[in-house]
DNA sequence: CTGAAAGCGCTTACAG
DNA sequence: CTGAAAGCGCTTACAG
């Protein structure tokens, strides 16, 4: 491996100065300074960030957890996090978090012994342990799509309510009185519980009194959307419409309502959530609610950044707007 | 920051026993093992990875580089990819990279900076450049998906040459004759462009020779196979059944079908590829063939894992099956 | 404008 | 069974 010596060797300086050359931390002789990065590219040096870090207290490195296995909305806000985390030179250490304790300690660990300078969450579910892992841990740190205000840290979501809401609206607009919905997670502070709020608070402002039966509780796979669709029109009074927590489950519904024989959206309306690029391609295409993925990906790590840079600042929990996009799969009730 | 010498200090020892207890590297008193163990919990130490690292030169870390921006399929193989690390006490670093010389030279000195053990390389194109950054790495590399016998370094691909003669040989039985195809990347080494030559040598088999305005290039987009398909519709002589490169591109070539009015599988036969969840959801249900990508990002990291031990061994090229699932988008031809 | 030296938190031969 | 000490590759006050 070639060293800060070997390249300050070569140069005929110091290896401080060669530091300083790297780093542009003082004013060096502009000979000086062509010589040093002579001797880097024809040596081919490379700085090692770990022995660096060490030093300065610094990775430059953030951690991911996400509890969420694999789903399209998550890829897409990792890989906006990630681009943003590069383009600011940072690394990012991924972890796909199992919902056991051991592992929650074995997580962070593993991040916190790479000394990450920031953690960004992306969860569905928080044990109250991993809240404790949180608190002890003394780094900058932001949840997506969790909110809770004992936590001392970051935050950014969606506009759950306002999105549900808004949806529900549309339907009844559109003449539904029976609107169902496929959704998931109970716990308060997962912002996507907000939706079942906004879903409710609809309904209550049109004078509807909001049924246990038409709130389908999933864990976001895309067969439970299809069970629960099925489930629901099963109903003696079947809704003549479902919004759901995600474009999967819609997915899943959309499905359903065509081995039930059921037009979409002549005989049954249904709006997603999150616009993956498929729901313009589905048969027929999703209306959604569509969320700025990569952007709250960017967002996101750009967020960390401050609270590195400040870690004295209050806690901000920042909220982004989403848009309902109105494709084929809703209509008028009939 | 808690160290080793704080614990040492508590426990009573030096920081040589304490690091010995840490990692078991050499026999040391139960009554001191315990002693020191108490001392690391009730001071809540956690080892410095990067400290460790600067001494051993082992990292514990390995890089994933995807060029692929976003998708089902590569999603899928980086959780496998992570949890298998993960499980064998490695971090994983991510870089999206981008297709300039610059970025793939940032991406490369930011991992090998924070002196990464192994890298995983998930690539539609590789550029000259690129396969020069790699050779000068001292490190195991592994290829997903690529594979160059002038590369001295691991290759994991699916059988692709085989997948594709086997579901163009599906569609001969099923009595088509004009079989199209909409797929991507020409570059010889990486693997998918094998599809093109299973196709064809299927099709020569079966005394039918290749038209090229029956291969259509693309970029992964599912637009592009929206695209393609209705392209392919309109030739004077359309094909009756087309295979894909991904599911992504038959989800759009599904969705054209739709809008030219055409009934799948009656009117036209549509086979994707790499099996993602939503291939059982889609109306209809898409014929596919399925790569196992939990499994393949496994063996990803178990190679790498073999090649840290032993990396006087020749490179090895891993070959893994894949299985045609045949749904409702293909049938007999008319 | 530049350098010598200490030290970040570990591991590991060497010595006992 | 245990410890003192050197050193991994950097950065940064201190000194000139």
């Amino acid at each position: 491996m070639v060293t800060i010596k070997d390249v300050a060797r070569l140069a005929n300086v110091s290896a401080a100065t060669v530091s300083h050359v790297i780093n542009k931390t003082r004013k060096v002789n502009p000979e000086t300074i062509a010589r040093v990065e002579a001797a880097i590219s024809s040596l081919g040096y490379r700085l090692n960030s770990q022995a660096r870090s060490l030093k300065t207290g610094s990775s430059l490195l953030i951690g991911v957890i996400t509890f969420a296995t694999y789903d399209p909305f998550f890829s897409e806000v990792l890989a906006g996090i990630e681009r943003t985390a590069y383009a600011a030179g940072y690394g990012v250490m991924l972890r796909h978090a199992e919902f056991n304790l051991q592992a929650q300690i074995d997580s962070i660990n593993l991040l916190m012994g790479n000394n990450i300078d920031g953690l960004i969450v992306n969860s569905t579910t928080i044990t109250p342990e991993f809240y404790e892992l949180i608190k002890q841990i003394d780094r900058p740190c932001l949840f997506l799509e969790f909110y809770d205000p004992a936590l001392p840290v970051d935050s950014l979501e969606s506009n759950n309510f306002a999105a549900a809401y808004q949806s529900t609206l549309h339907l009844l607009k559109q003449g539904h009185r029976r609107i169902g919905c496929i959704g998931g997670c109970a716990y308060e502070q997962v912002s996507v519980s907000q939706r079942r709020k906004g879903y409710e608070k609809a309904l209550r402002d049109a004078g509807i009194y909001p049924r246990d039966d038409y709130f389908v509780m999933t864990k976001y796979q895309t067969a439970e959307g299809y069970a629960a669709f099925t489930g629901l029109r099963a109903l003696p009074e079947p809704p003549t419409a479902v919004i759901t927590y995600s474009d999967l489950l819609a997915l899943g519904a959309l499905r359903a309502a065509a081995d039930l024989g059921l037009n979409v959206p002549a005989d049954v309306s249904i709006i997603g959530f999150d616009d993956i690029e498929l729901a313009s391609y589905t048969v027929p295409r999703l209306s959604t609610v569509a969320q700025d993925k990569k952007l709250m990906g960017e967002m996101a790590f750009k967020q960390i950044q401050r609270r590195i840079a400040r870690p004295d600042l209050a806690p901000e929990h920042i909220v982004l707007p989403t848009r309902l996009v109105l494709r084929e799969s809703s209509g008028p009730a009939k």
